[in-house]
RNA sequence: GGGCCACUAGCUCAAUUGGCAGAGCAGCGGACUCUUAAUCCGGAGGUUCAAGGUUCGAUUCCUUGGUGGCCCA
């Protein structure tokens, strides 16, 4: 016998059976009787000898399935009975309701298409140890139904986002993701190496620098959704792999992209849960627009209970930062002790949805001086649920300016900053052509799909997180 | 990197003070024509994460290591 057939033509979804007879009485599916043809694995099984019932389930849904010997016949039904939990069997069949008025398909035909060789976790308690789920993550979403919807949640986000941009008139583009120069983000790359050309190469950390590259070459609204690495720690918020958005928007500013950006997200909602709430950890978020806007400093006041001379003097500001439990490397900026203070102190309570914006030039090398003060930047951050979701600033486009920031980053990291940015000549050079006046975002997808799933871990939002292998480390 | 916790059959979990390693489900054999955690009978299933130590005796106590989870950095 073939345990491995390929001859089997399904002319049924599952969920399509459910969607057309859901609704139909057994005197209604007697009197016009209909036919399809599925296939599934089967998930349960219940044996009364000449009788047998099961449950099989496909990408779309499940549906019991009633088989008889009287129906298949003695041989047949002799070689169905060796059929196991696991399975994956092709039906065809007549609908009909049970005595219990369950919706079941009576087997006419019924074929193995797929044979198990391991038996699937145990029916009523499932699958639960968090390591085995992610190593094995086909047998997670065969027995753990919230965690397929996850994904499914997932991708329909990704697809909204797209449909969304492209509605916009933005234009989905791809840039490397293995660059020479590894730019757009303070943090540390991962290091590969092109044998053919004996080159260094780093896994990109974002795509900003390309993206804005092409804002020069002509392009006015592009947008990638792609993998960033990241060579960090990992923890519940960071894994070393993660997606991201990022979209850029020539003629348009900061305070344009705050609009953008909260309309987007908040259309999300509705289209996911048909309604701008959902519920995170316990906590309801409302994401009716309009959101809480402060700057940056305000922030530290109203929200971490600082005072001007808690965060404007560097020894004050430093020791705040130690009494919270941070450490201090020698020779910090006051605007990175700054920024640690708003970490510790303002980023756990944004669980409502929250535009903090002109953050300090310091920490915001490729954005563009605010107008009035130079010393800080037409940036703002999103925070939803005490995490920073999106990241977006009006782009600096002054060359002389840029160029001297990365000098100010290349300084940094000759004093041991590693995720200090790169010094980035060719970037220069394509704001020399002229970049017109533009506004960028970056949003993290991984912790946007957290968001929307109610999940705690970001390992939950990917299909394969990393993890050591089995058996351990050689 | 630090702290805490977990790891026992394919899965979910027990094992009293340190005293014969068990159950349910799955799988195997059998009975059973409306079940849905089906039921009943029978049999089978173990490197208790690993190595070492203490002990007459270790799943249990100690040390080191591994993997994972949570919290902190």
């Amino acid at each position: 016998m073939d345990l491995f057939p390929n001859t089997f033509r399904k002319d049924t979804e599952l969920t399509q059976i459910l969607d057309e007879a859901g609704h139909l009485s057994a005197d209604q599916l007697e009197a016009s009787p209909r036919t399809f043809k599925v296939a599934g694995r089967i998930i349960a099984l219940r044996s009364f000898g000449k009788v047998t019932f099961a449950h099989i389930q496909d990408q779309s849904a499940r549906i019991q399935i009633f088989v008889q010997r009287d129906v298949l016949g003695p041989d047949e039904y002799q070689i169905f009975k060796k059929f196991d939990i696991g399975d994956i069997i092709g039906v065809q069949g007549e609908l009909f309701r049970t005595r219990t008025h369950e919706l079941t398909l009576r087997a006419d035909r019924i074929q193995l298409l797929t044979k198990s060789m391991r038996p699937l976790p145990e029916k009523y308690h499932g699958l639960k140890d968090i390591e085995t789920r992610y190593r094995q993550r086909y047998v997670d979403l065969i027995v753990n139904p919230a965690s397929k919807q996850i994904f499914l949640t997932r991708t329909r986000v990704i697809h909204f986002i797209r449909e969304y941009l492209d509605l916009k008139g933005f234009m989905e583009v791809e840039t490397p993701m293995m660059q020479v120069i590894p730019g757009g983000a303070t943090a540390r790359p991962f290091k590969t190496h092109h044998n053919a050309l004996d080159m260094k190469l780093y896994l990109r950390v974002a795509p900003e620098l390309y993206l804005k590259r092409l804002l020069v070459g002509g392009f006015e609204r592009v947008y990638e959704i792609n993998r960033n690495f990241r060579n960090e720690g990992i923890s519940t918020q960071h894994n070393h792999e993660f997606t991201m958005l990022e979209f850029y928007w020539a003629y348009v500013d900061f305070e344009d992209l705050m609009h953008f950006t909260e309309a987007m997200i908040s259309s999300l909602a509705s289209q996911i849960f048909g309604r701008t709430c959902l519920v995170y950890q316990g906590h309801d978020i409302d994401l009716t627009p309009p959101w809480a806007k402060l700057s940056f400093f305000e922030a530290l006041e109203k929200i971490g209970g600082l005072t001007r001379e808690d965060y404007r003097d560097q020894g004050r500001a430093r020791a705040m930062v130690q009494k919270f439990g941070e450490n201090v490397n020698s020779g910090e900026k006051l605007a990175k002790l700054q920024a640690k203070l708003f970490d510790l102190l303002v980023e756990p309570r944004l669980i409502q949805p929250h535009f903090i914006y002109h953050y300090p030039t310091d920490i915001s090398p490729l954005s563009r001086r605010n107008n009035d003060d130079p010393a800080i930047t037409d940036r703002f951050e999103l925070f939803i649920a005490g995490r920073e979701i999106a990241n977006a600033f009006s782009e600096l486009n002054d060359p002389e300016d840029q160029k001297k920031r990365f000098q100010d980053q290349a300084l940094e990291k000759e004093a041991g900053d590693e995720e200090a940015h790169f010094m980035d000549e060719d970037y220069i050079r394509a704001l020399e052509y002229g970049m017109p006046p533009a506004a960028g975002a970056g949003i993290g997808i991984d912790r946007l799909v957290m968001l929307f799933t109610d999940s705690a871990s970001i390992r939950e939002v990917i299909l394969f997180p990393l993890l050591r292998p089995e058996g351990g480390t050689s």
